[in-house]
This record gives C-alpha cells, sequence and structure tokens, in this order.
DNA sequence: TATAAAATTTAGTCTTGCCTAAATTATTGT
DNA sequence: ACAATAATTTAGGCAAGACTAAATTTTATA
C-alpha cells in the first residue's frame, strides 16, 4: 500500500535529517513537521512496528530509514524535484514560488505523471534548486559536481575524477591509491574542521577540506 | 476555511445531481461517493448546520446546494476541468486518462496554480471533453451552444439568439415577448416530453422541445 | 557524582470521516 | 387503505493522526 501523506512527510524529513549519517531526533522531526514530539513518537511507534518496516527505532536512540523506507522516502522526493523543476519551466514560476505547490502535489500525482513530466523535461538531473534529482529506480544520484568532502560517516561510493589538483597533490593521493575507480568509505565526519575519515584498501587516512573538495565522487 | 477534500468531493457530486433542478438523495450521493448512506446522512447534517451553511437539507428530503455551497462546488470543478485541458495539451495524456489524475490534483492545486494554467491555454470554455469550464468568478457558463432546453426548474437567464427558427415562429416568439435580450425564468419541467414552463414579463407559457431547442441563452 | 535541564515517551483525549446494525419514515402495489 | 419494500436516519464503533499533561530517561552542569 502507499503510504499516507502524512507517513511521506515524515519518510521525507527522516531522510533529509540522516543525510549526515546519525540518526534523527524526535525533537528535530518534530520541528521539521510542525507537529509535537509526543505524536512524533507514536508516529514513529507505528512505522518501525509494521508489517515491512519502513523505519529503524530504538527507543531515545533516533530514527533511521530501512532500505524500503528510503526507497518510499526517495520516491517523494523525486515527485517534488521534478514538480518543482517542470512548474517553474512551463508555467513560469520563479524558483521561491514553486516550494509550497510541489509540497503538495508531490502526493498525489500518478507514476504516469512523474513519467510524463520526467520524459517532458528530458530527465533532468537538478531541480531549480540545483538540488539532484533522484533516479527512476530510486537512488540519489552523485554526479561529478558532488566532491567527497559533501560525504558523512557511513557513507562510501567510487572514484570518479579528480579536479583542480596540482600535480604534487596527484602524485599524493596516487601514493593512498586514491585514484579514479578506487572505492571508498567514510569512517568518521569532524564537523570542526570537516576533515574526514576515510578508508581505501583496508587502510584509514584523515584528508583536509582543500583536499576531499577535490575529489569527486558517486556513491555506491 | 477551505473545505476538505472529502467535503470538495461532497459538494461536486451534489451539484452535479442538482443540475436537473431537483434536490439530491442520500441514495444517489453515497452511489457516486462510494460510501455508504448512512455516512452520507452524517455528512450532509454536519454541512448543513455549519456557520456559513454549505447546504440546505430537510429531513428525508434530499439535498441542495447554497450559494456559498454553489461557489464552493464551482472552484472545485474549475479545477478538474481545467486540470484536464491542461494535462491533455502538455503532456499528451488521451481524453480517457486525464480523469483520474485531475480527480487527485484538483484538491490541492493553488489559486495561483489555477490562474497559470488558465492563462497558459488562452482562458478555455470547454474541457476535452466537451463540458463548459466554470469561470474565474465561478458561474458556470450557458453560451450560445446551450439551449433553454437545457434548464430545468428554477433556473433563470437572458436570451442570446435565436436560431433555426422559421418566419413563422420568429413572430410566434416575439408575440410572446421571446426575443434577444429578454429575461425568462423556468417554471417548471416535465421529464416526459420535455417541455418547459417558463415566465416571461409576468406571462407564463409552456414551449415544446421543437420551439425550446432553438433559442439560446446565458444563466443569469 | 548529584542534580537540574532537556529530550523522549506514556497515557488519555479529540476530530474527521468512514462503517455496520437497527430503527424509522416514505413509497408503492394491490 | 395497508402491508411490503425501499430509502433514510440513528446509534454505536473504529482508524488515522494530531494534542496536552504527566512520567520517565538522558544529558549536561556544578
Amino acid at each position: 500500500m502507499k503510504p499516507s501523506t502524512s507517513i511521506q512527510d515524515y519518510l521525507k524529513r527522516i531522510y533529509e535529517l540522516t543525510e549526515s549519517g546519525s540518526p534523527a531526533s524526535t525533537n528535530d522531526l518534530a520541528r521539521e513537521l510542525n507537529i509535537k514530539p509526543a505524536s512524533v513518537t507514536g508516529m514513529i511507534q507505528k512505522l518501525a512496528s509494521e508489517k515491512p518496516a519502513l523505519i529503524e527505532y530504538q527507543k531515545h536512540q533516533g530514527v533511521t530509514l530501512t532500505s524500503a523506507g528510503k526507497k518510499a522516502a526517495l520516491e517523494v522526493i523525486r515527485h517534488h524535484r521534478l514538480l518543482e523543476t517542470w512548474l517553474v519551466q512551463t508555467l513560469g514560476y520563479s524558483w521561491d514560488e514553486v516550494h509550497e505547490e510541489a509540497e503538495k502535489l508531490e502526493h498525489v500525482i500518478s507514476e504516469d505523471f512523474e513519467r510524463r513530466i520526467a520524459a517532458a523535461l528530458g530527465h533532468p538531473l537538478r531541480d531549480p534548486h540545483g538540488e539532484l534529482i533522484p533516479t527512476a529506480d530510486l537512488k540519489m544520484p552523485l554526479d561529478d559536481t558532488t566532491p567527497l568532502s559533501a560525504l558523512r560517516k557511513n557513507q562510501s561510493g567510487k572514484i570518479l575524477s579528480i579536479k583542480g589538483a596540482d600535480a604534487d597533490l596527484l602524485r599524493y593521493l596516487d601514493e593512498l591509491g586514491l585514484t579514479p575507480n578506487t572505492m571508498i568509505e567514510v569512517i568518521d565526519y569532524s564537523p570542526f574542521d570537516h576533515n574526514l575519515t576515510i578508508k581505501v584498501e583496508k587502510k584509514t587516512h584523515v584528508l583536509g577540506l582543500s583536499v576531499t573538495s577535490k575529489i569527486f565522487i558517486e556513491e555506491s
């Protein structure tokens, strides 16, 4: 069964709040949804105990999405971002006017409608705000323009390209095994200096922002 | 406050069922809405007893719309028909595919969205099914192509034109005062022979289908 | 480390809008 | 006119999803 509008909103917010790797707290979720924390607890308990669970939840520990939940969330986000793109292109909305409209439409359009606007727009990669649009098979793309520095704890991917590095840096990265096509995994993130601890072929390294912003990756 | 999606559906169906002049029965409404008759009774009782009542209701007598209710219904119908027109024209839907999609979208689009698609379409008079689209000020247009024979009890309007009448008929209508710009009022309708009893300048006349189908009017 | 503050959960309530079963009112055929 | 039938309404319930107030757990501070 398709999740209700309310549940779709929960999933969408949980997705956004957990993009950084850490679980979403009841309080944060309540704030994002304009709902009282007590109500959020009730809903996440229900969502966690359903047949195919959409979320992972332990009392007092916050929530994360299961892979089923993530798919459902990406479906809504895809609808939202395609709608924004479409409204801007075909009805002359400005980028700051579309959000509210898409927020309502995203819950009611059919899959057929989704396919039609995606095709009409030429399967765009980003919406008018520059945000990436999840693909038709419900994966969030991490394209060339997404630097390693945007990844957080527990995310992993494959190096696509390295841009703007001088010969010295390239040699250094090569020594560490950081070349295109290599798989990497983010072990930790320091919010203070934006240093990332990453694992590459069994070894871990700590890299600063000046380096991670030059390495472009694709999520695995 | 904007009526809920459920209430909008009730109003839309009541509008359709009462177009012929007679009130809508609980049973018919239940059938149209795919809802049990007992549930309909509950809802119409609520709607009839609200601050600005949207419907007129007497036990066992069926319901009609108040003018506020009619406005709300026409708003939904306008949304629906504009959406159908727009989906067909911009996304290549065929006329038989759009209904379901419009049925969901009609409840969530903003007034701004309505204005934008109306303008983009050049303020169309009819939707892809040929149905008239209510105007922006929420009146159902009765254009040149709508004959007097389509009107029912309690409807009134102004004669726009007379088409296909021979000299004898024109002279006869002129005697009765039935000329363009004259206000008329339907007093009664006979479903057996389609005779209409109408009032024109304090006098009433009974007209047959062969006459009423040649007089074109605009609702007042 | 004890305690105050903040976050979270529990318990109980409310509204919307639907349902079933039973009672009542209207309508219809003879 | 009067029973049989159809339509309608009443009464009681349920699920979703929100809320408040109070209890509990966690975190932070002195």
